[in-house]
DNA sequence: AGCACGCCGACT
DNA sequence: GTCGGCGTGCTC
């Protein structure tokens, strides 16, 4: 028999089956889906089995060297998705199918991860009786209890000689590295009728691909919601993956998924160890968890009997996954869902503008939850702080000061959000905040120091910087930039008596520090907690009842055309922290640029308002959702050579896809890192197969040249 | 990804 | 004369 490998190097010219002879001792073991170990050319190479023939048309074919798994890595459904990321992201064969897997079984021969093991003795000569104390009482428990655990230090003298006797034997067992025993509490939260109806909606299809679009405002009980779906899915003998945006910011869901669940849960975060991880994997193949929750990558949890995919904040960017494969969680949510005839729920306060399209068409069928379970949304105020700096308040507003001061005196707690400037390349007026931006794409321009030029990087429009800002003529238009622990020096000074945890990169280096700060907040250890994005998220602390925005309107300035609706998403989200108990929240948002819709509509929390004015705007630029959207980057140590090319390409494009548009080929915001110079092209797109050939074909062409090419269909940046 | 092959320029 | 630069092509 032979056997079609896939071998571990992840280049383009071998993005394809080599032949191999099974070896008869090998016939049994060798199936669809195992690591092998192959020589290929003078070395010798993991890969994967990719399919099982009777022969080959290749003369003098080479043996498969050794079978490495005794069970089945990538199953049939998991062999669907690897060709499925590969045929929609153009990212190779063995790219895709190793992005699925935990490191221990990705093929890479020479990487070895550490399996963990318990030895256990138990006895098999039960006539014999012991020569000393210990040995008879160690028998005397063997005969009570089957086996024990070898860490025993007394009877360790006793274990070695009694196995040397053969009275009783040594057994190894793999051990999971994360045990950790948790009571399941019964929940007694009484249900919404929109709740029920949403839970109602999605067991009727619990044997039926479907998506649905769980659009709840903040509070509005999203988790409750989940946990009862996936309930009705493992009463049903079935299994459910959970996505989040990332489980460090998400302690409080994954809390509340422990409390209700108990031990049948895969956590899989970031800092797992590979050998965690491994763990993990493993505990989901033998279906010893029911649910698996994780971000991005968790989506590739390998259950066997999928019942429910839920995607929680749904329009988080970080599912897509910005290197290659760059695969988008969802797509693949999506995918699973269809190969496993599965509702698939998308969760969010603030739907993505493409999620909420497809739900307008019908696509996902849409689920409302438009209450928060306290019935209490809170007040939003906007502050201009032009006026605000002229009269000496240049961090924190007279207003949020005094909020503040009446927010700690009555003993409640707040959260103060500083929303950065995303790149430090945009010019902004330091006075009234204006940002210069282009006038054909409505993005801000990015500043090259070199020639002293700002540049719009999706359509190449150049301007010099100007010495004076065009709106009020300040001459301090350079960046700058206010960083958290300067914010918390602020308030320290205006508030000495009371205390303020901060919470950013700086402070949450290290394993559980997330959580730490999160709960020291909870038990109100702390009156103020100072951050950034990463506070905005998922967080339900009863006793904070003020939350204040610095820079609110920063993140329009980020040249981006999704900036405003990233900018909607953090307010809306920030702004959902705040009154979340029985007392009434209250939110304020400085800014310079406050009459933005995007700013205007979270402050009176009308997502629907925000969603019909953004999509003026995207139809007006064709931007997604109207069309659909991929960048072509061309890496190169000869400029000259690579613009060439890129003019190439894009006139293949040109001829070969019809009603596309092809923006370009323009150097990149960052020009030239490492001696490599970036050049890219955007294109815009309504039909994707046609495109998708085309882009196919190039990624082909473009094996071992001067230039390398990178395509990222449906960018995120 | 490695590794060999091959075709040019610069040197003991 | 030959050493070595890397551009090109192949691996069942």
């Amino acid at each position: 028999m032979v056997a079609q490998v896939l071998v571990e190097i992840k280049a383009k010219a071998v993005d394809r089956v080599f032949d191999y002879l099974i070896p008869l001792d090998y016939e049994e073991k060798v199936q669809v889906g195992i690591r092998v170990l192959v020589p290929f050319g003078k070395q010798n190479l993991e890969g994967f089995v990719m399919a099982i023939k009777p022969d080959s048309s290749i003369q003098n074919l080479k043996e498969i060297k050794e079978v490495i798994d005794d069970e089945v890595i990538l199953n049939d459904e998991l062999l669907k998705v690897g060709e499925y990321i590969s045929k929609k992201t153009l990212a190779t064969q063995m790219a895709s199918l190793e992005a699925m897997l935990p490191k221990a079984l990705k093929a890479h021969h020479g990487v070895k991860v550490n399996k963990k093991y318990d030895t256990y003795v138990s006895l098999i000569d039960f006539d014999y009786e012991g020569k000393n104390d210990k040995q008879k009482e160690l028998i005397t428990k063997l005969k009570e209890k089957d086996y024990l655990k070898t860490d025993l230090k007394e009877y360790n003298s006793a274990i070695q000689t009694l196995i040397k006797k053969e009275v009783i034997e040594l057994k190894k067992e793999e051990v999971y590295r994360l045990q950790d025993d948790v009571d399941k509490e019964i929940s007694n939260i009484k249900l919404n009728q929109d709740q029920k109806t949403a839970i109602q909606k999605v067991k009727e299809s619990s044997n039926t691909f479907k998506p649905f679009l769980l659009y709840g405002v903040t509070g509005s009980g999203k988790t409750e919601v989940y946990m009862h779906m996936i309930s009705n899915v493992i009463d049903n003998g079935k299994e459910a993956i959970v996505l989040v945006p990332e489980i460090s910011l998400t302690p409080q869901l994954v809390g509340n998924f422990k409390k209700r669940f108990g031990n049948d849960i895969a956590i899989l975060h970031s800092r797992l160890s590979d050998g965690e991880r491994y763990d993990e994997w493993r505990k989901i193949v033998r279906s010893e968890v029911k649910i698996a929750i994780g971000a991005r990558s968790a989506i590739f949890a390998p259950f066997k009997n999928l019942g429910i995919i839920i995607v929680d904040e749904e329009h988080t960017t970080t599912y897509k996954q910005d290197s290659n494969p760059r695969y988008h969680a969802i797509d693949i949510a999506l995918f699973r869902g269809k190969l496993n005839n599965i509702p698939v729920v998308l969760g969010s306060a603030t739907p993505s503008l493409e999620s909420y399209t497809r739900a307008q068409m019908g696509i996902y069928e849409l689920l409302r939850l438009p209450k928060r379970i306290n019935n209490n949304l809170p007040d939003v105020k906007l502050i201009d702080m032009a006026p605000e700096i002229k009269k000496g308040y240049r961090i924190l507003s007279k207003e949020l000061i005094e909020a503040l001061n009446n927010t700690l005196e009555h003993n409640e707690q707040a959260i103060i959000l500083l929303n950065r400037r995303g790149y430090s390349t945009t010019v902004t007026c330091h006075e009234c905040g204006h940002c210069i931006t282009c006038p054909n794409c409505d993005i801000p321009l990015t500043y090259h120091k070199k020639n002293n030029i700002m540049k719009c990087h999706y359509c190449d429009y150049t301007t010099f910087k100007p010495l004076t800002c065009p709106e009020c003529h300040s001459k301090d238009i350079s960046q700058f930039g206010l960083g958290t622990e300067k914010l918390e020096e602020e308030i320290n000074k205006l508030f000495p008596t009371f205390k303020t945890i901060r919470m950013d990169i700086d402070t949450t280096s290290t394993k559980g520090s997330h959580a730490k700060i999160f709960e020291a907040f909870k038990k109100h250890e702390y009156d103020i907690l100072v951050g950034t994005q990463m506070i905005s998220k998922g967080l339900d602390f009863e006793n904070v009842t003020l939350v204040g925005v610095i820079n609110g309107d920063a993140s329009l300035n980020i040249p981006d055309f999704r900036s405003a609706e990233r900018t909607f998403s953090l307010l809306n989200q920030v702004a959902g922290r705040a009154g979340r108990g029985d007392k009434k929240g209250y939110v304020i948002i400085q800014g310079f640029n406050l009459n933005h819709y995007s700013i205007l509509k979270a402050k009176v929390h009308d997502y629907e308002g925000f969603y019909n004015e953004e999509m003026k705007v995207r139809k007006a630029l064709k931007y997604p959702p109207y069309y659909n959207l991929s960048m072509l980057t061309l890496v190169g140590k000869d400029y000259d050579y690579a613009l060439e090319e890129g003019k190439k390409i894009c006139d293949y494009i040109k001829s070969h896809v019809k009603n596309v548009i092809v923006l370009g080929p323009t150097s990149s915001f960052m020009p030239k890192i490492n001696n490599n110079y970036y050049i890219q092209i955007t294109l815009k797109y309504k039909k994707s197969n046609e495109l998708l050939n085309a882009l196919s074909f190039l990624n082909q062409k473009y094996v071992s040249t001067k230039v390398k090419l990178e395509i990222d269909i449906n960018p995120l940046k």
